[in-house]
DNA sequence: CGTTAGATTGCACACGTGTGCAAGAGCATT
DNA sequence: AATGCTCTTGCACACGTGTGCAATCTAACG
């Protein structure tokens, strides 16, 4: 047999019919007739055909194909979401192509523009922002553009996200139950709206309430990050409570104020978590943490892949709700201040 | 400005040259003069071109896709290598196309069809074991085929495995070292060869050492099924140490002995895992572990995917090698035979 | 049997690109 | 000045597919 893919002109010649017989038997509500349909079906079996989806994308000016950007794959939410999405995507029919936005060095603009040239169905970013003149381009070529927990970036589009002001209230409420007058937030440096929507929610209540609160910002979103604001930020012993945008930070957090600065949790302080991943409900670790569910997101990105509507008619909003989850790091059944008893 | 995407002829027509002439300024090495390059350039820059890869993917009988079947998307040590995977594929020009195994409830054949419609440039398994025919097809279509830790399966395909052998003989020893006599051995249900490979090589060795093994095998590759282990397990209190076929597993395993029947690790028993996955060296789980670098296994798929050779003159075949990372779950500081004591 | 409506089939074009081929332009060598 | 060589440019074809249009075929009805 010869080398090469074989193409609908094969089949048609192998069953004895035209070619366009060939390309009717594979779409779907075409008319062909019982027995031809069925003598190309044998033939196509036999020679091994595939439709070529380059040609058919190219003749239908539009693929199969939907973007992904994604980054930071080491956390697990983010994975967990990359899962959902892939998993809906075959549901649909669709393909995922994956970007990885750390290897492009977060330049959104050049992998979504690379995207485009695949002429996708849509891209989703689930990290990064696009220039605003990419936005453009996708409104442009009616290309659907999902943003999750983007923010109100300027430009029409399809946008998700979490409910944080909700999430950060939730989490302020828990801390005033547990009796803290001086909280720290944590989140990374790398300037994550969502992490710093949530944030700002969490410190207006605190200090609505009349708590003290001490900001700490740096580094990535991973467990590295949660251990260095520990070590930092219970230099200062006053402190007795810790809000951080994710879990991961979170659990880095909990891990050195526990095993390297050898703290109680929650008698000391209480730490509450973003994100509600696997690794947090661990008996190890038990973090009290946000959670909003990766099945509202997933429905949500399906809506706006269903929506028939051109872009330019306008853009879907969704608001993904939010609820806390109590475990072992909040809710100490002790007295107030007992941390500065130990003093 | 008129809707849909801008083609090569339009910006020719811009620029007033031939479509060839553009063309030409976007194909690496062809022959274009420098003004007319720019000029060029300048049109295309100003209409918002985009080459059109599925045109030219028909036209190359080739595209920059690469696809990747990987499942199991909550296991890190997996997303780490598809991390690691979409990263590498950018800086050699080439797009990832993401297959969830699971979506398609293992159905590799289909995946690896579906994904040959878009005459990829190769395939690689993470997850799954492609039936025969279509490792065929991929030979016959001159698309190359990574299997990583697939075991030996028949058919001319690229390989690249942990060193599993040497991986279950180095756990093995440590357990000896820690004068463990009656270890378990416990891994997914779902019969990943490499899952095979290593826990066998560790028996083989306990064996012949005079120990007594037993085996247990159930469930998904996920911490729960490491739970459900150590209840099984510790219920027979002369098990003195257990050999995890991954960390996800192990963590699973440490965690429930530790906080739910109330053992300490390292004194009653030894734990090891396998893969050394990021939340292994948490400082809350100390997880002595068989790593096998993710960098490794990146470097062999480059080799696989630079390789110019057509399939058929032979595939190429790698060997990752192992290393034993030492934590706190082996090692213990006592004499031997102190769980027995504990009876 | 004649007519008509409906189903089926093939022809031919379009989608956007890369490139072989030949023609032309510019320049150096004899 | 004539010749040969290199560089550039446009024409035209091919890649594999979907589909409008017209032609053909089938069957039902009068």
């Amino acid at each position: 047999m010869k080398s090469g893919f074989i193409t609908a002109a094969d089949v048609a010649r192998e069953a004895g019919v035209s070619r366009s017989a060939v390309s009717r038997t594979f779409t779907p509500g075409a008319s062909v007739s019982r027995d031809v349909r069925e003598r190309i079906l044998r033939a196509a079996e036999k020679l091994g055909y595939r439709v070529n989806r380059l040609a058919q994308g190219l003749q239908m000016a539009q693929s199969n194909l939907v973007g992904v950007v994604a980054s930071n794959l080491t956390s697990p939410f983010n994975t967990a979401l990359l899962d959902g999405i892939s998993a809906a995507l075959f549901t649909r029919g669709l393909q995922c192509m994956l970007l990885n936005a750390e290897a492009a060095r977060d330049d959104i603009g050049t992998l979504v523009n690379q995207v485009l040239e695949y002429r996708v169905r849509a891209v989703v970013i689930l990290s990064g922002a696009p220039p605003e003149e990419i936005i453009e381009a996708c409104l442009r070529n009616d290309v659907r553009l999902i943003l999750i927990n983007r923010g109100t970036l300027p430009g029409n589009a399809d946008k998700i996200d979490t409910n944080d002001l909700t999430g950060g209230q939730l989490a302020a409420e828990r801390m005033l139950l547990d009796g803290r007058r001086h909280v720290a937030t944590v989140r990374s440096g790398n300037g994550s709206v969502s992490q710093k929507r949530r944030t700002e929610s969490f410190v207006a209540r605190m200090s609505e309430a009349g708590a003290r609160v001490t900001p700490w910002m740096s580094g990535p979103n991973n467990f590295e990050t949660g251990r260095e604001a520990a070590r930092a930020l219970l230099a200062d012993s006053s402190i007795d409570g810790a809000f951080c945008a994710t879990d991961l930070i979170a659990l880095g957090f909990l891990d050195t104020a526990r095993f390297e600065l050898g703290m109680d949790v929650p008698q000391h302080f209480s730490i509450i978590g973003f994100d509600n991943i696997p690794e947090a409900a661990w008996p190890s670790h038990g973090l009290t943490t946000v959670s909003h569910p990766i099945e509202a997101f997933i429905d949500a990105i399906l809506s706006c892949l269903d929506d028939e509507r051109q872009l330019s008619e306008g853009a879907l909003n969704f608001t993904i709700p939010v609820e806390l989850i109590e475990r072992e790091t909040t809710g100490a059944r002790t007295r107030k201040h007992t941390s500065k008893a130990a003093l």
